[in-house]
DNA sequence: CCCTAATAGATAGCGGCACTCTCCGCTATC
DNA sequence: GATAGCGGAGAGTGCCGCTATCTATTAGGG
């Protein structure tokens, strides 16, 4: 890790400065490696920006704040927070939104920044002519309270509050990647077993590969 | 829809040129306006990159190419292709990830970059202290290949090759944005129904929330 | 028929972001 | 005592998704 990213960090307030011993002499402890560690992760796993990380930082590390900001700032710093379209398929998936989630009994904000970008995704896909892909929803939605309730099962095995808290924004975050790849490598197992080694449909040719 | 975007697109590759009727009047019809909608769609929704989403249109505008093969161009582009560490953790992680793959049997490349990807999440988890976040990754799995059965058999649906291809892309990557979004609501209805009306643990405060 | 306004095409510039370089004053170390 | 390195702060870099500017041309209305 070059010195002037700390130095970088340090200033854009992701990372405590050490304790200066001298003017020029600062000691870093076993916590700003850590942290550090945390930083890379959220950086380079979760894609999150430098500005969002402090933010989110800056929640775990304020003992006042209660738990449920926190995991509101790590989650809402996931989502992309651009323009709202006001379109009628936007409107049409904002109603999808509503009522999968009225459906599914979800105790859910209405205004969390999560259900933008559903309802974003819904609008795109219906602009596409994938307004069908809101039948699969239920299906979707059944996985995400799998993966959901596995989450909290895990965070709740933690002990001290700020584990918890940091738990959860590992979880959140980079538990989005390791679920993002492993839909992929399902996508390529199901692909594979469905049209017979990884052929294009219509010619199911059973053949071995050679890539 | 700016027009200097429009052209910006042309350029890159990601559109192609309007029919010129004149040298300076060009006709653009309704694919044109389709395939804007993709592309705003993959990387406003998406994420992508504007030099991946040339490379996943050119895939899936190209017939020669087998079907697979634009599959996985699609969901290479979803990764972040950074530089692969080589420490213990690493190690570990992959080895963990081959254990995975060979425990559910999955048909899978081994060196599909959504492997890199899991194996640098879960290195950067074990960094974290959170090795154990590995006992969970069944769970996790469980859940994709749920999604992935949907994913195909919602791409199954389509007749025409071409649809299907687009299919697969969108539901690839939109699919994705979708998943990551419900997956957010599931934690906030999860944590909403173990904590109590978003009240940190601890104190329970079942009273009503004010924000 | 001509004048304005718009378009195609190409090039250069902008704003944001994650660094990275440079310079300064100082000090631990050889 | 020379050198190498640190802390701090501002400016610069490279990439990326546009966006503004420029020229040449032409559609379209009066």
């Amino acid at each position: 890790m070059p010195v002037p990213t700390i130095k970088y960090y340090v200033r854009e307030g992701l990372l405590p400065a050490g304790e200066l011993s001298s003017p020029n002499q600062a000691a870093y402890g076993e916590a700003h490696e850590r942290r550090l560690q945390l930083i890379r992760a959220l950086l380079d796993v979760g894609g999150m920006k430098v500005a969002e990380i402090a933010d989110v930082l800056a929640a775990v590390d304020d003992p006042t704040r209660p738990l449920h900001k926190v995991l509101g700032t790590a989650t809402d710093h996931l989502a992309g927070a651009d323009t709202e379209r006001d379109d009628t398929e936007s409107a049409a998936a904002r109603a999808t939104v509503t009522d999968l989630i009225a459906r599914r009994g979800w105790r859910t904000d209405e205004c969390s920044p999560a259900v933008a970008d559903l309802a974003k995704a819904l609008a795109a896909m219906a602009r596409l002519g994938h307004g069908a892909f809101a039948e699969v929803l239920d299906d979707y939605a059944e996985a995400a309270e799998q993966v959901a309730r596995v989450d909290l099962a895990y965070v709740d095995r933690r002990a001290e509050v700020e584990e918890i808290v940091e738990s959860v924004v590992i979880g959140t975050v980079l538990g989005e990647a390791v679920f993002s790849a492993l839909r992929r490598l399902a996508h390529i197992d199901a692909s594979a077993k469905l049209y017979g080694a990884d052929g294009p449909p219509g010619r199911r040719t059973p053949g071995r590969r050679t890539d």
